[in-house]
DNA sequence: TTTGTATATACTCTATTAGGCATATACGTA
DNA sequence: TACGTATATGCCTAATAGAGTATATACAAA
């Protein structure tokens, strides 16, 4: 179980991930407000930890774990290669804007982008359903 | 498997959806160009199928395969709540945007989001590493 | 030191899933 | 009709992941 897909594949681990996007928790927090086992818990923990999506602390007997970036990056790299076909793009895309915004330093001057060759979009030849 | 991120936890799945984000494929055609047994390739597209990541129309007696947008959008959905934590968010954003601009009709004015609860951010009380 | 609390880990069991192989089905063509 | 091609499906097996339970470890407080 390596890639960043198949960690964020399990339910629990997704639970847990949404809780640490709000704040950082220790196990006990995590294990009450998700009614979960602490063994589970600690072995998603585990997992995530050693995937790179939490990293965690030390305070007396308690770890705190806390969300780390990079991985969810991977994701939505791997989503870019789709955005193409959503249908509203311009709708998503204010969405993705105007959530960004809320946190952005003045923006540097936009870097217009290379274009890429574009794939031919489908030719529906053969297409009689 | 129902999830959407148990649908493309599957390597193979994943390379099938990137070859189909070019184009429309047969089945056949993914077959010589991953490099699949043909049962294998038929099978995964019945569950991205049946996932509703990929539709299919009947040419002959080959199916042509093509990407559906909505259930990627889903997962682009639960990264929402992560991107606040990416570091260089404006990079992002602006990669982003690029791409999509690629594409866009004329941008219909810029809707400014409505302010959404912005979770504190991390208080560090305990740590101590 | 003993006890309590917080977390990690080891072990076992079970369910799920992907792959391999054989075969069925559908369509086109000779 | 018989045959070839394209795709789907059924069956079996192996691998793996997650849950449950018990236990180990680390720290703190009495």
């Amino acid at each position: 179980m390596d890639s960043v897909f198949e960690i964020i594949a399990e339910p629990n681990r997704r639970a847990i991930l949404g809780l640490l996007a709000s704040s950082e928790q220790s196990v006990g927090e995590i294990e009450r407000q998700l009614r979960m086992p602490q063994p589970t818990v600690s072995k998603h923990l585990r997992v995530l930890r050693e995937a790179g999506f939490v990293e965690s602390t030390v305070d007396a007997q308690r770890r705190l774990y806390r969300l780390r970036p990079e991985r969810f990056r991977e994701v939505d790299d791997w989503l870019t290669q789709f955005r193409r076909f959503w249908s509203a793009h311009v709708d998503a895309l204010e969405r993705h804007l105007d959530r960004m915004d809320r946190m952005s330093q003045p923006k540097p001057a936009k870097t217009k982008a290379k274009k890429t060759t574009r794939p031919q979009p489908r030719t529906d030849k053969g297409e009689k359903k």
